[in-house]
DNA sequence: ATGTTC
């Protein structure tokens, strides 16, 4: 069995494993999740989170999501607020694809004006949006005006064509975290990122073209609220991050970590992969201000890929996308650390919050939203698998418990060497078109290892954030077109 | 996730 002894239910939807659960720890671990899901995730969870639970001021607890899983480090799905005075920054707390993140806009079309388009739609798609390792994007610019979009984000998009005023305001932070600070990046990330803006990727990264179905809203005055006013309505969601950039900040301050975490700062972790700095050293806040750095090329990202999705509907429509409705609901982030303000024991404090494979989950009324989306809470994007669909939830202000944070996808249920053996990308894109959606890929391998069945059940997920008080489902999208990266 | 093993 995978769930430690000492694990203790505290809810249904809620576990604790205590601090003398192994040496060193400072706080407890804490795991939301049912019964079923807990059991479903692999000894490495619990491994990891009770090492998180070691780090140097971390406060309250180490969260782990219901979707959380296996990661470098940390759980994919982890959560650990740190004090900034006394705390660490862990690149290992993040994750190497820095700000992979969600993005979900609308359209005013419903299914059957799509239907007839659909091949044309995903093949333009297809060819307009390049994805796949190594992939290169349209946007032709020098080394030194990609170090301009890693400092702006969205707001280099915002002066250079490729985004409408209200993108930046849909998205997390504005589409910029302030105080990205290029002197800290490599010459080598800069080299693998310049050319990379407007690109999916590959592994789980995919633009998916959704339905919301009548018989999928959870809450219609809701789904109203985040522009769901039509029955079969379409949208898209896509799900990318900050490419070979991102990679190669994490590498290079992974790299500067392990040579300092110990030697300099004294700090002894229970796996190298845990390496970090102190806040407050000048390690940490370099890395803080690089990291920032690729959270903005992640925006910049996306915002570029959605200008191309809006210019691929207009020509498949031959309307403009403001007829078309192309508006954003929300662009939330995955993996990112950000100082945020909570309630800590009662009194309002900034705490430095890790996020690796987990959603902001802001409630209504909280500072820092769109006023938009002041009564609703924030919306929330958890992506599941290709062939069992997505949802869109709405932040809850029972949240704070976890400092604002929710579930982020339905994490693996089954490794990728283990799906490649047991699907094959050709069949399944044939099985999946006889199921009513039609996807493109650019590695059929890749293709077979995001197979519906090597996730968890992204219902089950949705559901145990919703009962724990993380998030509330609001409309369940099912895909008809999928682009895999 | 990733010029998928500098």
């Amino acid at each position: 069995m995978n769930v430690p002894h000492s694990i203790q239910k505290i809810s249904n939807y809620l576990w604790e494993i205590p601090v003398s659960h192994k040496p060193g720890m400072l706080v407890p671990a804490r795991i939301y999740a049912t019964e079923k899901l807990l059991r479903q995730m692999d000894q490495g969870v619990f491994e990891q989170i009770t090492n998180v639970a070691c780090l140097p001021g971390i406060i309250d607890y180490a969260f782990c999501m219901p979707d959380g899983h296996w990661g470098y480090g940390f759980p994919i799905g982890g959560m650990a607020a740190m004090d900034p005075r006394t705390g660490v920054i862990s690149p290992g707390g993040i994750g190497f694809d820095i700000n992979c993140g969600m993005r979900l806009v609308l359209t005013n079309l419903t299914l059957d004006e799509v239907q007839p388009k659909l091949h044309l739609l995903v093949d333009t798609l297809f060819t307009r949006v390049p994805s796949g390792v190594g992939s290169t994007g349209f946007v032709k610019i020098s080394r030194d005006e990609f170090r301009r979009v890693a400092e702006m984000g969205s707001r280099w998009c915002l002066r250079n064509g490729y985004a409408w005023p209200e993108d930046l305001e849909m998205t997390e932070e504005g589409g910029c975290f302030s105080g990205a600070d290029v002197s800290t990046i490599s010459e080598k990330a800069v080299e693998r990122g310049f050319d990379q803006i407007g690109t999916l990727g590959s592994g789980n990264h995919y633009l998916e073209i959704q339905v919301a179905k009548p018989e999928n809203v959870h809450d219609e005055k809701t789904a109203r609220a985040f522009g769901f006013t039509r029955p079969n309505q379409v949208a898209i969601m896509f799900h990318c991050g900050s490419r070979g950039f991102g990679h190669q900040v994490a590498t290079d301050y992974l790299k500067l970590f392990l040579s300092v975490s110990e030697k300099k700062y004294g700090i002894k972790v229970n796996d190298r992969e845990l390496s970090c700095a102190p806040f407050r050293s000048r390690e940490g806040q370099d890395y803080f201000a690089a990291m920032k750095c690729a959270v903005n090329m992640a925006f910049a990202n996306r915002q570029v890929i959605l200008h191309r999705i809006r210019e691929v509907f207009s020509a498949v429509f031959q309307r403009s996308p403001e007829e078309l409705g192309m508006n954003m609901v929300y662009d939330v982030a995955h993996n990112t650390a950000k100082l945020e303000t909570h309630l800590v024991h009662g009194r309002k404090k900034e705490i430095l919050v890790h996020r690796k494979g987990a959603t902001r989950s802001f409630g209504p009324g909280r500072e820092g939203l769109p006023d938009r989306y002041h009564e609703t809470g924030q919306p929330v994007i958890i992506g599941g698998s290709m062939e069992t669909g997505s949802y869109l939830l709405a932040g809850l202000s029972g949240a704070s418990e976890t400092f604002g944070t929710t579930a982020h996808g339905s994490g693996r249920a089954m490794s990728r060497h283990q799906a490649k053996k047991l699907y094959r990308g050709q069949k399944l894109q044939r099985d999946m078109e006889e199921r009513g959606i039609y996807v493109r890929t650019a590695s059929w391998g890749g293709l077979a290892e995001e197979a519906g069945p090597a996730y968890k059940n992204i219902d089950d997920v949705a559901e145990a954030t919703e009962l724990a008080g993380l998030s509330k489902r609001i409309v369940r999208l099912v895909p008809i077109g999928n682009i895999k990266g």
